[in-house]
DNA sequence: CGAATCACCTGATCGC
DNA sequence: TGCGATCAGGTGATTC
């Protein structure tokens, strides 16, 4: 569910929220991730929230989380209990911080000493940072739209900005080999696309919501994703299957 | 190695 | 109303 807007809004709600607080029990209610969930995680003040590709770092004590929302795994500050809520991080404060989904392909892990973990190794370069540069998208032969997705590449985009990014920088989903000034243009795309997601709070296309239970916003500005007419030309809107996800564009804007 | 396919799991929706 | 088929924003294993 969430990409990389999406996940920077949880890390920017989750880190005011644990601000100056200390954790005092993680109430593991059950423990059947896409991993199984420790069964011990450390207590302690919370030093900071982080991002890292869609991945979340908690810093507590002198341990750190690691945690995935998958597709559509959920924080929210409530006392109350609810059908699949697999952990309760209980607050000095008294507050209660839950992580609940129901489909279970979030993860939650404690990471190695040195802060470190097996699913971080092998990640590309975060989008907005200058490590990501239009090369990174030239070399390989696959869909245009599979490679921006492909986490090695870069990290942080998935099936709704690929489409989103792909439609700015007119460029069709399924094209293969893209032109110097095609990479050029889809690389400024991706970022354009992925900050003013992030200005707005995300995307909640279905299960996605903030810490507080509000939905983004940026669901409101999609041009081509899930739609059946362009929010550009006004035409007629294409869906495809592209690496065995759901792919929309324009015909009229993409080529 | 890269590319394609599938599996993981629950819930919502759609067509009959 | 009920039921089966299909699909959903991610990732990782497997196969070719």
């Amino acid at each position: 569910m969430p990409e990389l807007p999406e996940v920077e809004t949880v890390r920017t709600e989750l880190d005011r929220l644990l601000a100056h607080q200390r954790i005092i029990r993680w109430e593991r209610r059950r423990a059947d991730l896409r991993t199984p969930i420790p069964a011990k995680l450390p207590i302690g003040p919370v030093h900071g929230v982080r991002r890292r590709a869609k991945y979340l770092l908690l810093a507590v004590g002198d341990g750190t989380v690691l945690n995935h929302l998958g597709m559509t795994g959920v924080w929210a500050e409530r006392t109350t209990i609810q059908p699949h809520d697999h952990v309760r991080v209980h607050l000095a404060d008294g507050r209660v911080l839950v992580f609940n989904d129901p489909r279970r392909f979030g993860l939650l892990e404690l990471c190695r000493p040195d802060g470190g973990h097996a699913a971080l190794d092998h990640l590309g370069p975060e989008p907005l940072s200058p490590a990501f540069t239009p090369d990174r998208l030239a070399g390989r032969r696959a869909p245009i739209k599979t490679v921006i997705m492909d986490q090695r590449v870069v990290v942080g985009v998935g099936n709704i900005y690929a489409s989103e990014s792909l439609l700015r920088a007119g460029i069709r989903p399924m094209r293969r080999r893209l032109t110097a000034a095609e990479r050029e243009r889809l690389a400024t795309c991706i970022r354009s696309v992925l900050t003013e997601a992030i200005q707005a709070g995300g995307s909640s296309i279905d299960d996605f919501r903030h810490v507080n239970g509000l939905s983004g916003r940026f669901q409101q500005t999609l041009l081509v994703y899930n739609r059946t007419q362009c929010g550009r030309c006004g035409g007629r809107v294409r869906q495809t299957t592209i690496g065995g996800r759901s792919s929309w564009w324009c015909p009229a804007c993409q080529r």
